[in-house]
This record gives structure tokens, sequence and C-alpha cells, in this order.
DNA sequence: GAAACAACGGATACCGATGTCTGTTGAAGG
DNA sequence: CCTTCAACAGACATCGGTATCCGTTGTTTC
């Protein structure tokens, strides 16, 4: 399993963090759980293992909700990933075998370990400044007159 | 989801068929199941899609058993995965927004694609090829004095 | 300090993917 | 033919991730 329901939620709700974090304001799960389309009654536990890693602080009461604990360019998809008690299984051999490592591969271990590393590669350099970053990009083509095609 | 359970089963499959098909030898539902360490019993619904998608052979009755239906050269991974109903979710988007589209992004887009593009590239140049040739290599190792490290 | 607010946390329910079982169909051997 | 073998096919069971519910804890406001 390479990635599942939650961790994309998790990935859903860090972007709507990400895209609200210049102003400061904090998200309440109720708005988070819209504006992402994560289940309402789901995201609680989504957001607490965010929490738990420290990429989200939450506060309770009366003007509380959900916010990033730090800058976007500071959180990358593999921390997120992390979070989501998500394993990246790089060093599971692809057919369970317990003895399979690069000097006694299984027949798959070279194809399965190209594929872990290019997700791996994805998740470790892509930011959620990049997500911010295309938020704007929406913004802006929004208010000009977009280009052809 | 970007891969599940049967898929990585299909895998292993066809991985264990490919190391055998220069023998031109059938492998039995039995046997591949062991060899691939799939479940027996769920061993069938594997095969069968590989087979309809017209990768594998079956045979049925005395001798019967299932092969490649084409060279490993010709078999790419993304014929496997188109094969076990796995759709590349390439167009979809990552908040399930219906007008997600490249000229009007939702904020994740961008990685998305990122993703996903990285995936479908591995899986279309992939080979079953490969995964033999490391069958072979592995022989080699296991009867040559290990070099050291 | 009482009331409203909102995250926390566990118990439980649900559902789809996975796994199991059983009988059927088709092929080969004698 | 008749028997044996082995894939096929569908019905049924199980399990884990997902989703829901509800009471609790902590914070703010008045």
């Amino acid at each position: 399993m390479l990635l599942n329901h939650t961790a994309e939620y998790a990935f859903r709700a860090m972007a709507i963090l990400a895209g609200n974090y210049d102003s400061g304001e904090r998200v309440r799960a109720k708005e988070l759980a819209e504006l992402a389309a994560i289940p309402e009654h789901y995201i609680s536990k989504v957001m607490r293992h965010l929490v738990v890693a420290g990429l989200v602080e939450a506060l309770r009461g009366h003007g509380g909700g959900f916010r990033l604990a730090r800058a976007p360019e500071c959180i990358t998809f593999m921390d997120v990933l992390d979070a989501s008690d998500w394993s990246s299984e790089d060093r599971r051999c692809a057919f369970g075998f317990g003895a399979c490592n690069p000097k006694n591969p299984c027949s798959l271990h070279n194809a399965w370990s190209q594929l872990h590393g290019c997700v791996n590669q994805w998740a470790r350099k892509t930011t959620l400044a990049e997500v911010r970053s295309l938020e704007h990009l929406h913004a802006e083509l929004a208010s000009q007159a977009p280009p052809k095609e």
C-alpha cells in the first residue's frame, strides 16, 4: 500500500492550512472539514496525528482551531506522511521475504526499490510552500485575462 | 490510493512467471501461490484479471497452469496495473473537485500531478525483463564467490 | 463561575477489499 | 468413455481502514 485515504486527507488539510498561514488565523475543525472535503466526524482523527507530530498547533475553546506550527517552506510532504502513521516501506520486501536485501535481493527488489525511491524523493523535496504558491497562481490567473489555451 | 494489495500480488505472480518464461513450462496455481506468497484460494481471482487482459495464458486440466502470453520484455508494470482494475487516477483531483484541471487547478494539483507522473513513468518504463535479469543476477551471485561487502 | 465554544479521546458501526469455500467446466490420459 | 487434473466462477466470511457518535477536557467570554 503506497498511499491511503487518511494520508490524502492529511495532505488536503495541510494544503488548506498552508494557504491560510499568512493570515495567522486559526481554522476550526468544522470549516477545515468542509474546505478540505473531509468527513466532518473523521477530521479530528486526522488532525490529531498532525498535532502530535508537531506539524500543526491546536487551540481549544473560543477562537480556537488549527494552524501550521511552522512555515510551509519547512514542512515537506514526507513530514505529513510520517505523521500519518505511514511507514515508507522502503525496506520491506515486495514478496514479504525476510531475507531480502540489496545483497540477496528477491526478483522484484530492484523494480520495487526504484518505485519507492521515486515516491520518497518526491515526498522529501516537495514542501507545502509549493501548494501555497499555486494558490497564489490560481488567484492571479483568475484576476488576469487568461492566456489562450 | 496509489497501489493496493491485489496489485502487489499481481506483480509477484508475474515476476515468478517471468522467471519461468524461458523454460516454456506452465505453473500451476497452487505452486504459484506458494512461490509468490499469495493466499492459495485468492490467487484465482488475481490470475483471472491477468488472463482476461491477455498478459497470461491459462490452460485447464492435466498439465495445465499459467504462462506468460508474451515475452517479459513486452510486458510493462503498467500493463499489470491496468489488468488489475487499477485506474491511474491521473486525472482525479486530489480534493475530489470536479472542476480541477491544469487551467483551473486546486492547490494540490501540481504536487499531486508530479507524484502520479513519477509513478506512471516508472510503471511504463519498467518491464518484466528487469525482473528476470535480476533473478539471473541472483543466481550468478550465489554461484560465484561473493565480492567483499 | 457559568455558559458557550471547540479540540480531545475512546467506543462503536460500517463498508469495501481481502480471503475462503464449494461446485462447475474444460482438458488430457488411459 | 471414464477418471483425474486444474482453472473457472460465484457465494459467503472476515478483517482493517474508514466513518460516526458522544461524552470529556480545556479555553475564552461575559
